[in-house]
RNA sequence: GGGUCGGUGGCAGAGCGGUCAAUUGCUCGUGGCUGUAAACCACGCGUCUUCGGACUUCGGGGGUUCGAAUCCCUCCCGGCCCA
């Protein structure tokens, strides 16, 4: 059986058509990977997730770890069982907790930072205070791998760092260095015969360490590759410039996963440069903030529901969208139920946005099929 | 008719002699959200401003005071109680 499999190659760009297969099943490439931190889309029960075209999720290690635990999670057999999703699954490695739940000052690392739950980074592994109840946890490369294995994801993802925007470059190449034995020891740590492991490229926003860091992870052993250290807070320019650095690197028959990303008007643009999916958070946490995507002529535009201007609009998010909420909804009960802090609001507008993305994905992946792309 | 409590910025509701252009919540407005500590966060919300301030506000009018949203008088309006 073929992890990846290319079904077509752009004669334009780098862009492909791909299948990339798991034990649960399939996914058509490039593919969207929504969040599904704690094993849930949050809002979004999982009886809907094939309806809404949604492939493949993104759970988080580091989350489940902290709730509700390894045990729980190999009592019941695994996330696909405990959390009822039944699609492939990504698991995130932990990695980026480093950063997210590093504080905010830029040029300090996150370690060095007082009042985070970040507490130490050597070479050993990440020490981090549990949000939930304050106990020290150690992140290491082998315990990540562990506890993906326990958590059952089809594919897993290497122990890194996320470097932390603003970082100069000598922290930058010992980081990045780091990450590399790591991404050895997690190989070493060896996963499930089941599951498959992306290594993850940094280097920061230095082109010198980014090329080297993939080519180092290129020539591992792994499953996949993926980029990471993007997605905190760089500008637009230094992320097409980190990955387009990188894509001359990227192993050709290796599926390619961008971290983070993106931007709905960002994805044409990194599907060209060779990226074979991404996970993002944007469109079911905008959605829970009341903003929800819609097609102006070309454009594709956000509009925030909890405009008092709505109040009485008979339009739906978007005319021409087929999804559950456009279907059956107007603007003015969106905006009323958002009003009103509604449940459902929460569940309509995650909904239209995953559909929505879910909706460009399909006519990207025809764009590539019919070369247009 | 008598008594009593009350009338504060879009709303609710603090303040009850100076530190009050006036706490707080909501509404409203603007911005943000990129491997989710996020059904969240930040800022603004009398007018003008060279951003130092300046000016007009707490039902209306009149007083006391160096100084009043805060005390007194009166009028208007509302709630409750008694006739």
């Amino acid at each position: 059986m073929t992890f990846f499999q290319i079904e077509r190659r752009s004669k334009k760009t780098r862009a492909r058509l791909g299948k990339i297969t798991t034990p649960r099943g399939e996914i058509l490439t490039p593919a969207f990977v929504p969040v599904a931190t704690k094993g849930t889309l949050k809002a979004i029960p999982p009886k809907d997730i094939k309806e809404l075209g949604v492939q493949v999720a993104f759970v988080n290690t580091f989350h489940l770890v902290d709730d509700p635990g390894l045990e729980v999670i190999e009592k019941f057999g695994g996330i696909h069982k405990y959390a009822k999703l039944d699609i492939p699954l990504m698991s995130d490695s932990g990695g980026f907790q480093v950063f997210s739940l590093g504080g905010k000052k830029i040029g300090v690392p996150r370690s060095e930072e007082k009042g985070t739950p970040v507490l130490e980074i050597d070479e050993q592994g990440v020490c981090f205070r549990s949000p939930k109840n304050g106990e020290e946890v150690l992140f290491t490369p082998e315990f990540s791998i562990q506890a993906q294995k326990d958590i059952g994801a089809d594919i897993i993802m290497a122990f890194d760092e996320c470097i932390f925007y603003g970082a100069d470059k000598k922290y930058t190449e010992k980081a990045t260095e780091r990450t590399h034995r790591w991404l050895l020891r997690c190989i070493k740590a060896k996963k499930r015969k089941d599951q498959t492991l992306y290594g993850i490229i940094q280097g920061g926003v230095f082109k010198d360490l980014r090329i080297d860091s993939a080519k180092f992870v290129a020539k591992q052993n792994i499953d996949g590759i993926a980029i990471g250290g993007v997605s905190v807070g760089e500008t637009h320019k230094e992320l097409r410039d980190q990955v387009k650095w990188v894509a001359l690197y990227l192993p050709e028959h290796l599926p390619c996963h961008l971290l983070g990303v993106g931007r709905i008007e960002d994805i044409t643009e990194f599907i060209k440069l060779g990226i074979d999916t991404f996970d993002c958070a944007e469109p079911t946490r905008i959605a829970r903030h009341g903003q929800v995507f819609r097609r102006q002529g070309q454009k594709i535009m956000r509009l925030d529901a909890m405009k008092g201007s709505l109040r009485g609009d008979k339009n739906p998010i978007d005319k021409n969208c087929v999804c559950y909420t456009c279907q059956n909804f107007s603007l003015s009960f969106l905006h009323h139920l958002f009003q009103e802090r509604e449940l459902i609001a929460y569940y309509l507008a995650s909904y239209h946005n995953l559909f929505f993305f879910e909706q460009i994905f399909r006519e990207l992946r025809r764009q590539i099929a019919t070369g247009k792309i």
